[in-house]
DNA sequence: TCTGGGGTCCTAGGACCC
DNA sequence: TCTGGGGTCCTAGGACCC
C-alpha cells in the first residue's frame, strides 16, 4: 500500500509578496498585474476572495468587484526561488519528489515511517520544516493514490492536513462534487450535469460501460477516478518520473490590438529569440514550429510547420514563424495576440549536414555564450522577516459526514 | 466576466507506406 | 476498377491545469 503526500503552498504568490512587504498583510491582494490591464488573476489573497476575486478573473473584472484591492506585477524569481526552498526541505523527506507545478509536489512516503513516523507526524514535521524553510504555509493531503492526495490537500486548506485512510477512498470522495476530481473542468462537468451526474459517487455507481461510449478513453479513467485510483493521463505515472519538455513556447497579448506589421514581426522576432534561448538551456532541437494568432474577436488559429532539420537557433526559428506569419495574416487584420510554439524535440549531437553543422555549431556555441551573459543579470539577493502564524489543523478522514468547507476553485 | 502565459494530453482527418 | 487494414507522421483544435 503506498502513502502518497501531496503538499500545496496556501495562496503562495500573495504570501510570498507579503514576506518583501508586510504591509501587504490582511488586505486584498492582486497578483497579476495593473488593474486596467488586460490579464488575468494569477493568485488572489483570502481577503480578496471574499470579494468574489479568484484566479483566472479578468484583472478588470477584479478591480470592479474590490477597487480599493493592491494590484501587484509579481515576482517570477521570487516564487521559483522560493519553490526550489520547499523542494530542498521535501528531498529530506522522500527521495521519491515531483514538483507538479512551481507551488505544489507529491511524495511518496511509503516505508518511511521508521525515519518519521506515522503519517500524520511525519506531515507535522514536514509542515514545520517548510515554515521554518520559507516562512510560508502549506497544506497537505495523505492518501494512498496521487489523485486522492490532491484532492485531500485542497480539502485541508488552508494551513491543514487531511489524511483519507487506506479503504475509505470511495466514501471520501462519494458526497463530493465531480468538479473536484483534477481533469474534470466547466465543459466535463457540464457534459456530466446534462446525464444526471453531479457527485463523484453518481460516477462511481455508473458503469464503467456508459461512461466509455460517452466519453472514449477518457470516460474510462473517469471510471476509475471516482474510486480514487490513479487513472489515466498523467496520474498513471510514477512520481518523479517526469522526463524534459515535450514543447515550448512563448507568446504575447498586446494591450491594444494592432494590425501594425512592423510591429508583429518584430514582436515575433523576439518570441522566436526567446523560445530558441530555451530550447539552448534544454539542449534541445525542435522539428516543429507553431505560430498562434488570435484576433480582436478572440478567434484563433494554430498553423505549424515541420523544418527539414531540427533547430535551436534564432535565426531559423525567426524565418520559420515569419513565413508563417506572412502566409496566414492579411494586411490590415487586427492582431490580439501573437505566438510561436516549438515541439517535435530532438536531442542535441544531432545529424546535421556538415558544412551547415560547422557553421550551425559555431553559431550554436556563440549564442549559449549570449544566453550565460544575460544570465548574469536579474539576480538579486533577498531578505526576509516576519514570523509564521496561525496554527496547523489536522484532520483524518474515517467519518465521511464530517466533510470540510470548500475552496473557490478555478 | 471582455477573457495571460506556459504547459500537458487527447481527438481526428489526411497523407503515405507496406 | 467499388475498395482492407495497420502504423506513423503531420496538422488543427480543444479541454484542462496552475
Amino acid at each position: 500500500m503506498r502513502t502518497v503526500f501531496h503538499l500545496d503552498m496556501d495562496a503562495f504568490f500573495v504570501s510570498v509578496e507579503e514576506l518583501f512587504d508586510p504591509t501587504l498583510k490582511g488586505k486584498p491582494v492582486v497578483v497579476g498585474g495593473k488593474s486596467t490591464e488586460r490579464g488575468v488573476v494569477s493568485a488572489a489573497s483570502y481577503e480578496a476572495r471574499k470579494y468574489g476575486i479568484h484566479s483566472a478573473m479578468p484583472l478588470r473584472t477584479a478591480y470592479q468587484r474590490c477597487p480599493q484591492a493592491i494590484f501587484v506585477e509579481g515576482h517570477p524569481e521570487r516564487y521559483r526561488e522560493y519553490s526550489g526552498r520547499v523542494f530542498d526541505v521535501l528531498n529530506r523527506f522522500s527521495p521519491v519528489v515531483e514538483m507538479a507545478s512551481i507551488d505544489e509536489a507529491y511524495l511518496d512516503m511509503t516505508g518511511t515511517e521508521r525515519l518519521f513516523g506515522p503519517p500524520l507526524k511525519a506531515a507535522h514535521l514536514l509542515h514545520e520544516e517548510v515554515g521554518r524553510a520559507t516562512n510560508l504555509h502549506c497544506s497537505i493531503g495523505i492518501a494512498t493514490s496521487k489523485l486522492v492526495a490532491k484532492i485531500a490537500s485542497d480539502q485541508a486548506k488552508r494551513n491543514g492536513v487531511l489524511w483519507v485512510l487506506p479503504g475509505t477512498e470511495a466514501r471520501y470522495l462519494a458526497p463530493l462534487e465531480v468538479r473536484k476530481i483534477p481533469g474534470v473542468g466547466k465543459v466535463t462537468e457540464a457534459n456530466l450535469h446534462s446525464i444526471g451526474i453531479y457527485r463523484i459517487g453518481d460516477l462511481a455507481a455508473l458503469e464503467d460501460k456508459v461512461l466509455e461510449s460517452r466519453f472514449g478513453k477518457w470516460g474510462l479513467a473517469l471510471a476509475g477516478k471516482s474510486l480514487g485510483r490513479d487513472a489515466g493521463g498523467w496520474f498513471d505515472a510514477e512520481i518523479g518520473s517526469r522526463g524534459a519538455p515535450k514543447s515550448v513556447s512563448h507568446e504575447h497579448t498586446f494591450n491594444e490590438d494592432t494590425h501594425d506589421q512592423a510591429r508583429l514581426e518584430s514582436t515575433l522576432a523576439h518570441l522566436a529569440e526567446k523560445v530558441a534561448r530555451r530550447l539552448r538551456e534544454h539542449g534541445l532541437k525542435a522539428r516543429t514550429i507553431q505560430l498562434k494568432l488570435r484576433d480582436t474577436d478572440f478567434n484563433t488559429i494554430t498553423r505549424a510547420q515541420s523544418l527539414p532539420v531540427p533547430t535551436q537557433l534564432d535565426i531559423a526559428l525567426i524565418e520559420a514563424s515569419r513565413r508563417l506569419f506572412r502566409a496566414n495574416w492579411e494586411q490590415g487584420r487586427d492582431i490580439r495576440l501573437i505566438g510561436i510554439h516549438a515541439s517535435g524535440f530532438d536531442y542535441e549531437d544531432g545529424q546535421m549536414g556538415l558544412i551547415d553543422g560547422e557553421r550551425d555549431e559555431r553559431w550554436r556555441q556563440a549564442l549559449t555564450a549570449a544566453d550565460k551573459l544575460r544570465d548574469k543579470f536579474g539576480e538579486s539577493a533577498v531578505s526576509l522577516g516576519s514570523g509564521m502564524q496561525g496554527k496547523f489543523r489536522e484532520r483524518v478522514h474515517e467519518n465521511p459526514a464530517a466533510l470540510p468547507g470548500k475552496e473557490p476553485k478555478r
